[in-house]
Parts: structure tokens; C-alpha cells; sequence
DNA sequence: CCGTATCCTTTCGGATACTG
DNA sequence: CAGTATCCGAAAGGATACGG
């Protein structure tokens, strides 16, 4: 493993390729890491999803998620006008009918969104059985790191 | 692995081709659910990404993300490491010494993770373009809709 | 039907102080 | 160095009531 600590400063991009020298911008006002924040949020991707299909209505959205509160839909909805992902038609008839699709922008994302979903199908219970051994060893390194330091403390003097 | 078939609902439909039946469990306890709601938090794709391209420090990770606190750092590596994302090794020695290193499954998030970074570097500007012209549109409907309703209420009328 | 406005609870997350 | 513990403000998000 590398020893030396060599930290590189992500504040600049100088390397392109990501496998090689991976770096993002790790600043909060970093425009990857908001749009992130926006459409990762807790209904975003499920709206995107169920557009990708076909058209919905505002109540179609709200009876198949239907965890959500009206209040989120439409704050979540109105998100996602405003970044371009959804386009909103309002139909000027008595019973208001509004009905909302995914614009260009919004089904590119949506592939990429699957992506993510199907690794997340795949890979489900490798997490789900990592946490069950997390939680179940939970405590140990009390007794282990005692042992260990009170083994080790007195030989084992590096530099800060 | 994942070949289940007992938990979910999802792949029964005679089209399982994403693009005509697409469809999640959309339900508040499905676990895709609750896996992207903890790997898309503030933090956590961060750690994930500065780790692929090295094994760090606790302080080095802290450095070189600098908007983090003490805390949430923290906080999302025991979450990464109770996921099985990240292998937490403790050197016992005077001056503690912590190395954070991804796992296969965290590398093999790593790749899709990726693609999502990509999307949202080629397409910040269009969402830019988007928020810009829907902010300067602000108030554009109300009298848009106050005068089409006007005109068309008693004419338009739809069934329940 | 499709919202908006208000209230209120829960959670997130930073600041600070202390430990080994 | 690498945490843990506590406090507290900010923000997310649900419940409810009301409006067009």
C-alpha cells in the first residue's frame, strides 16, 4: 500500500482520466455534488422512473408512491421543472387536470439511473448481510483493542 | 448471486425489457429504497470516490473533503464500513494510526457511481439553462392561467 | 383535482469539549 | 491522531386546513 503522503489538492482539475487520477471538485459549492444532492433526494428518482414509462398525472404520481405526502410531490415535481427534467402541462378545464412527462434531459438521466438501481438489485444482500455481521460483532474491538495497546503501547512509538 | 425470486414483485411481468414495463417497488421499505437513500447522503459518495483511487487517513480524508466535520466523517465511514463498502484497519500504535480502504463491493459501486458523476458533468449546463429560465419565468402563470380559466370555465367542464 | 399555507415533529449536521 | 459525547440550530418532511 502506499506509505507516503503524498495528498493531492482536488481544488484544481489537472488529470482527465478518471481511473487514473480520480478527483472531483469536493467543494460544497460544487455543481456535480448539488445536482447530486438534488435528484438523489428521498422521491426525485422515483418520479424519474415512473415518467420514463409514459405520461402522469399528479394523482397517478401521488396513488403509485404513495408515501409521500402531497406536499413533497409537488415540491419534488416543481424541483424538477425547474431543472428541466420534467415538463408540466396544465389543461384549463374545470377539475383541473395537470399532467407531467420527462423532458429530453430528464429520460438521459434515466438510463444512467437505471444503472444505479441495478446495481443496487444485484449487490442488495451482500449489504444487508455485511451489516447483520457488523451488527452482530458490534462491541468486539473493545476487548481487542485493549489487548492490543496494552500489548504494544510501550514498543510501539511513532512519530507524529 | 441474487437469485431470488420470493421477494420481489418486480420481474413477474411478461415484459421485462426496462424501457416498456419499468417499474420499482416503490414501496417505503424496499430496499433499493433504503440502499440509495445511504450511499447518495452528503458525504458518502465522496468517501467513495477519494477512496478508489487510494487507501487514507481518517485526517487525510477529512482534509481533502474539508467541508466535513469532524462527526459526519465519522459518521458515513461506520456507515460505509456496517455496508461493506469500506474496510476499516487500526494500527495499534501510540499515535493512532486509521486506514479506510474500499472493498470489491465498494470498488464495484465505484464504476456506477462514475457514470453518474459523467451525466451530470455533460449536462450541469443544460440544468443551469433550465433554473435560469424557469426562475426568470416566475410568475409568468398566473396571468396566463387567470385568463384562460376565465375563458373556458363554462364551457369545459370534465367528469369526475 | 391540484395545489398552497401553516404547523409541528424528526432528522441532519455543525460546534465544542473531552478521551485514549 | 482518531475518535466519542453533547448540545443546538437548520432543514426535511408529514399532517392538516384551506383556495382556485
Amino acid at each position: 500500500m502506499a506509505e507516503d503522503g503524498t495528498s493531492k489538492s482536488l481544488g484544481h482539475h489537472e488529470g482527465t482520466d478518471w481511473n487514473d487520477a480520480f478527483q472531483w471538485d469536493v467543494r460544497e459549492d460544487c455543481e456535480v455534488r448539488q445536482i447530486l444532492d438534488r435528484i438523489a433526494d428521498k422521491w426525485s428518482l422515483l418520479v424519474i422512473a415512473l415518467l420514463d414509462d409514459r405520461t402522469m398525472r399528479f394523482t397517478e404520481l401521488k396513488r403509485m408512491i404513495d408515501g409521500v405526502s402531497q406536499r413533497m410531490l409537488t415540491v419534488t415535481l416543481r424541483q424538477l421543472e425547474r431543472d428541466g427534467m420534467v415538463e408540466r402541462t396544465v389543461h384549463p378545464i374545470v377539475p383541473p387536470r395537470v399532467d407531467y412527462a420527462l423532458t429530453e434531459l430528464g429520460r438521459s438521466l434515466h438510463a444512467t439511473v437505471q444503472s444505479f438501481v441495478l446495481w443496487t438489485e444485484q449487490h442488495q444482500e451482500d449489504i444487508a448481510e455485511a451489516r447483520s455481521r457488523y451488527d452482530r460483532d458490534a462491541g468486539r474491538l473493545a476487548d481487542a483493542e485493549t489487548a492490543a495497546t496494552g500489548a504494544t503501547a510501550a514498543t510501539a512509538i511513532a512519530a507524529g
